[in-house]
DNA sequence: TGCGGCTATTG
DNA sequence: CACAATAGCCGCAG
């Protein structure tokens, strides 16, 4: 039970640190937390008052909190019984909501992912070095030895596109400025520089080419090149960044060090340890599923049962599988404009409950009404946490910030209810783990990568496919919907079979 | 030095 | 192109 872990469920905030814990747990306003002050002439550290971790209004002492020195076996005790009074409030609370059961098991599930986080940031990614440096070294060569080498290479590359470039100007290719002026003298107009913007330009002249290829080079110089290798592969060739369980909107795991963004090139660096595989698996269309199961949609329900949902969908509108798919995708987002448009009207006739879902979703959002995912998780809508401090705004920017929360409200309903599943799924197959000796190594989202002997290889694969059925039943009642994963045995994460 | 804007990568 | 993230560099304000 991860104290801080059911505070952001209940609370549907971030920061959970012992002072806020304690506050959600007893239902004190946040805004009166107390702060630690340094001890001057007016506010002396009461001394007895530090005896006695409550302060009068209710709230834990932050002196008490940062007491220095040894830990006593009185603060420990002092301690455990604070954890219990919270852990017994936050069941109650939990209890109390409506989804009740529900938010139980998904705070259960919040603190086991917690304790995988830790086990991930512990044992990272095993990542070759030599692999790795050799796809850096492709793409901006080898590693520099000096300071004035480093330099000379990064002026290479810029010369590379420089030189095509009228003579005169000087620009610099990393002030999008300069890349906009550069792309007007050659008679190029654009709003912005980005890259699907230049693709899309016909017949490209050789310095759009050249600058798209430098742009590939140049995420790799200052992102994903020697220095991260430097900063985040350990002596061990273990890839580490730090692990969140539960961040940012809707309760997504998040991880640092590239760890959820590393791009596809890199991936064939990912190889599994001697004697050992990968067990990949990742789940096959979860948002729309999640839909049909937090919704209780009945014919899309029913749509679920093929493995591929797009397709009964798009038979359903009489439409292209693609058209289907941006439809369904554009519902969740809260796309109202361009080739889906058409598709999203016929998708309100069709899956009306599912669409009524959604859509009474952003209307909370829009009104600025909190919301609670299908596991109990709070999607602040308040105005308190979206409103800029001090910044006076008109009807016409008013009315963009409610249409940005109407999409941020329908899109947190289904990720957020999508993470929960996700991580009930890899709580239950890091639990049975155990029995074969295997890791769990990286979260993405709808992925697990475990690392297993091979001998137990092809036990863990069909232990993480029934894991998938256990946790879908566990999470959902409704077995209506079904859940598909694509599992493979691999040697490395770039690997598409093994 | 901090922050917003722009750009890239991923799900 | 809508949703969610992490992360780098530039340019500007303080």
């Amino acid at each position: 039970w991860d104290l801080a872990a059911v505070h952001r469920l209940l609370a549907g905030e971030w920061r959970a640190d012992a002072g806020r814990v304690w506050a959600g747990a007893h239902g004190l306003d946040t805004d009166s937390i107390p702060v630690r002050r340094p001890p001057d002439l007016f506010h002396q550290a009461a001394a007895d008052d530090q005896r006695h971790p409550v302060r009068p209004d209710g709230h834990l002492h932050p002196q008490w909190l940062e007491e220095a020195g040894p830990i006593t076996s009185a603060r420990l005790a002092t301690w455990a019984q604070l954890a219990l009074e919270v852990a017994q409030l936050q069941h109650s609370q939990l209890r109390g909501l409506s989804c009740g059961s529900q938010a139980s098991a998904t705070a259960r599930a919040e603190s086991a992912a917690e304790l995988l986080c830790a086990e991930l940031e512990f044992d990272g990614l095993p990542l070759d070095r030599s692999v790795a440096e050799r796809i850096i070294a492709d793409s901006i060569g080898p590693r520099p030895s000096s300071e004035i080498e480093l330099v000379d290479q990064r002026n290479r590359r810029d010369a590379e596109v420089l030189c095509h470039a009228p003579p005169g100007g000087r620009f610099d290719l990393r002030s999008p400025a300069d890349v906009r002026s550069l792309l007007r003298r050659i008679g190029i107009e654009v709003p912005d520089t980005r890259a699907w913007r230049l693709e899309a330009i016909v017949d490209p002249p050789p310095l759009v080419t050249a600058l798209l290829a430098w742009r590939k080079a140049e995420r790799v110089a200052s992102t994903y090149g020697y220095t991260w290798l430097d900063n985040h592969l350990g002596a061990d060739s273990r890839l580490r960044g730090s692990w969140s369980g539960s961040d940012g909107a809707a309760g997504r795991m998040t991880a640092s060090a590239g760890l959820h963004n590393m791009p596809a090139e890199m991936r064939p660096a990912v190889v599994a340890e001697n004697g050992r595989v990968f067990v990949r698996a990742d789940l096959g269309q979860i948002e729309p599923r999640v839909l049909a199961a937090v919704s209780g949609d009945p014919l899309l329900a029913a749509a679920t049962a093929a493995p591929d949902l797009y397709a009964p969908i798009a038979e359903q509108l009489g439409v292209a599988r693609s058209i289907a798919k941006v439809a369904v995708l554009g519902a969740m987002y809260g796309q109202t404009t361009g080739r889906g448009a058409d598709a999203l009207r016929s998708l309100d006739r069709a899956y009306p409950v599912a669409m009524t879902y959604l859509r009474e979703a952003s209307v909370a959002g829009r009104s600025g009404r909190n919301l609670r995912t299908f596991g109990g998780r709070l999607i602040r809508l308040d105005s308190s946490s979206w409103v800029v401090e001090g910044s006076a705004h008109d009807d016409r920017e008013s009315r963009t910030r409610d249409a940005a929360r109407g999409r941020y409200a329908r899109n947190a309903m289904v990720q957020g209810a999508a993470a929960e599943l996700f991580k009930v799924w890899a709580a239950l197959v890091r639990a049975r783990c155990t029995a074969f000796d295997a890791r769990i190594v990286l979260c993405l989202h709808d992925e697990l990568l475990v690392h297993a002997p091979i001998e137990h290889a092809a036990a863990v694969a069909e232990m993480v496919g029934s894991c998938l059925q256990e946790a879908a039943a566990r999470w959902s009642p409704d077995r209506r919907v079904r859940f598909v994963a694509d599992i493979s045995i691999i040697a490395r994460w770039s690997d598409v079979s093994g």
